[in-house]
DNA sequence: AGCCAGGCTCTCG
DNA sequence: CGAGAGCATGGC
């Protein structure tokens, strides 16, 4: 009912280097659920730009191929210089233009577990989150549930403290201000099937923020230690949530979140046999991807979720096909 | 039925 | 400190 109509007025289109596989890398939008801050289906995604005080909902498009993409972005006036500028930082953002993959492959072509995968996932570039309240409650979201769930609850909250915008007959919500969730009652977060103590950490979190007793933005200037430290001071935000904002929020380029339980999985499949696979050894072992790790944790799990998909009854195709373009 | 999900805090020994 | 219980719920 607050929705606003918007007919995407500016038009903002990119070359990009390649190489960019655009479906390998959104597909965490959709994986697991839907995400009504990042709407993406068909190739095609949505989502609200802050810029200020303005609200940018726009649309983007990748076409051409993993060698000579094209990205093409319409948004809601007026287009001016900021606004432009502003897209630009989301693009490269969201679509990951910012890490070294050449240096990466160079690396990785060298190790006998990320070599079989620099092909089927060549392009991938982990996205890379610009809000760091959004990306930390959709950590804390995650913490210990299955990720369809915390699909579903993280949703609940966009949609109840998030601002929608109407694109195209898409609704996207602005992920919701610090501010307003920081005078959020916590039972309404209960309600949302957050547990307690997650609604705790949310709402606090946030309070954290809006009360500017965590200087978000001043994080990117830290080295990672530094992050980690003053994220994990915080309550309910521990050395995992700090390891993947670093990763995924900061894209810094070696990060191993060992405690991970995708990473200790994928790890444990390729590197000890399906053997056991504590933090520790992890880490251990991923030293060898230095001062790639992000990268390689990433393209690990990637290929972990193409290795299983493939092994399902049915998923031979699919994987093929993903691999493929 | 019971155990496990892309953890974290709190409490004990 | 290091280990262990508790958290809330959905899926298998």
């Amino acid at each position: 009912m607050h929705s606003r109509s918007t007919n995407g007025r500016g038009v903002l289109t990119l070359r990009p280097r390649p190489p960019l596989a655009a479906a390998l890398t959104l597909e965490r939008y959709r994986l697991w659920g839907e995400d009504p801050a990042t709407v993406y289906a068909e190739g095609v995604l949505y989502r609200v730009l802050r810029l200020g005080g303005r609200r940018i909902p726009f649309r983007l498009d990748v076409g051409g191929s993993v060698d000579r993409p094209r990205v093409t972005v319409r948004f809601e006036g007026p287009d001016d210089a900021p606004a432009r500028a502003a897209i630009r930082d989301e693009l490269r953002a969201l679509l990951g233009l910012g890490w070294d993959l050449e240096g990466f492959y160079r690396h990785a072509a060298a190790d006998p577990v990320l070599r079989p995968w620099l092909g089927p996932l060549r392009g991938l570039r982990p996205t890379v989150a610009r809000s760091p309240f959004e990306m930390l409650v959709g950590a804390i979201s995650a913490q210990q549930v299955n990720l369809p769930f915390a699909f579903v609850t993280r949703a609940r909250l966009v949609r109840r403290y998030g601002e929608p915008f109407l694109v195209d007959g898409v609704t996207v919500y602005a992920f919701p201000a610090p501010e307003a969730v920081a005078e959020a009652d916590p039972a309404d977060l209960r309600r949302m099937q957050f547990s307690t103590r997650k609604a705790e950490f949310i709402v606090g979190l946030a309070r954290e923020i809006a009360e500017g007793r965590l200087d978000v933005a001043a994080l990117t200037r830290l080295p990672d230690d530094d992050v980690i430290a003053r994220l994990t001071a915080i309550r309910g935000l521990g050395l995992w949530t700090a390891e993947w904002f670093l990763a995924r929020g900061l894209g810094r380029p070696d990060v191993c979140p060992a405690g991970d339980l995708g990473v200790r999985r994928a790890v444990a499949a390729f590197c000890f046999r399906g053997g056991e696979s504590g933090a520790a050894r992890v880490r251990q072992r991923a030293l060898a991807w230095r001062p790639y790790r992000t990268l390689a944790v990433h393209y690990l799990l990637a290929g972990h979720r193409l290795a299983r998909a493939a092994a399902r009854p049915g998923g031979t195709r699919r994987a093929a096909a993903e691999g493929g373009s």
